[in-house]
DNA sequence: CCTAGTATGTTATTACATAACACCCTATAT
DNA sequence: ATATAGGGTGTTATGTAATAACATACTAGG
């Protein structure tokens, strides 16, 4: 049988292998380690989690790879750091066109990822308002995800 | 003379007081010279910076001191976490019957809060599109603010 | 008094992230 | 062919953020 989420992390691998051919840069052994354990991964995942995950079966490996990986795939869009926690979730649909929000349930912890394009303007007016140049976004929620509010 | 700022410390301080008096909780010593610190800051401060400050003249503060304040003041909606760059800034305006975002600056580093009671409720609109239930919800931004875009 | 609740002080530790430097690989210019 | 520049990794060490755990103190109510 072949999972969702093996189609998913397919998906993001071979995007992540065009998104570099194109802009000439390397998807290395590390960065797809570090997108295959996120992509797999039910939850986001701590720093450290993802450093320990990494090292397993293959040689050790050391905070400094894997934030290094982390860097490059957040910039790509790949992969979305949750500020409010510092963790790191696989990117869950296609290409960034529109600004996008997370919601991370405080019962499975899982994320959910939310465009939100109508609301980002508003915003961006609320700012101007105050003369402040909206340069980037950060939007993040907590609260109760479909599955876990059925099973209540 | 006597500054805005000034003027503004009082007036978080009072309210403070006013707070915890009716929820039966202590205006306490450290409490009071964190929000002091915070008030007295031009930008949002690092809690180490904040200790290292309470610190002087005084008997040296360690962190759980500080963080425990802040735990506090934050609870009490008098000082904002700014989950970013885990900095933290007092409250700029009386009372929080609406949500705020922060937009701190790319330059002066200065935060500016903004009101966004208008999009609060649309962003629940969306997350309740994919069943979710948003119970807390973060927004922040960089950018350039007014002051600093007069002067480039 | 005694005790329950709130809060602080202190020590130690855990968790998150980066600096700095050596080394490797590959492309391209001479 | 070889020098050099850019991008990338490996490693050591360190810097920075936050909390656990336990002892102590103050205060209000029984
Ligand atoms: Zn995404
Ligand atoms: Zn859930
Ligand atoms: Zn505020
Ligand atoms: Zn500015």
């Amino acid at each position: 049988m072949v999972t969702s989420k093996e189609v998913h992390m397919q998906d993001l691998i071979r995007q992540a292998e065009a998104l570099c051919q194109r802009s000439g840069m390397a998807f290395t052994a590390p960065r797809r380690r570090v997108l295959e354990i996120l992509a797999a991964s039910e939850t986001p995942m701590k720093a450290y989690d993802l450093i320990s995950k990494a090292g397993e079966g293959g040689q050790a490996t050391k905070p400094p790879t894997v934030y290094r990986a982390l860097d490059f795939l957040c910039q790509l869009g790949l992969v979305h750091r949750i500020e409010q926690d510092a963790t790191f979730v696989a990117c869950n649909h296609a290409g960034h066109a529109q600004p996008v929000a997370l919601f991370v349930c405080n019962s499975c912890l899982k994320a959910t990822e939310v465009a939100y394009g109508e609301v980002s303007p508003i915003l961006e007016k609320a700012a101007a308002a105050k003369g402040f140049n909206l340069q980037r976004l950060v939007v993040e929620g907590r609260g109760q995800c479909q599955d876990c509010a059925m099973a209540a």
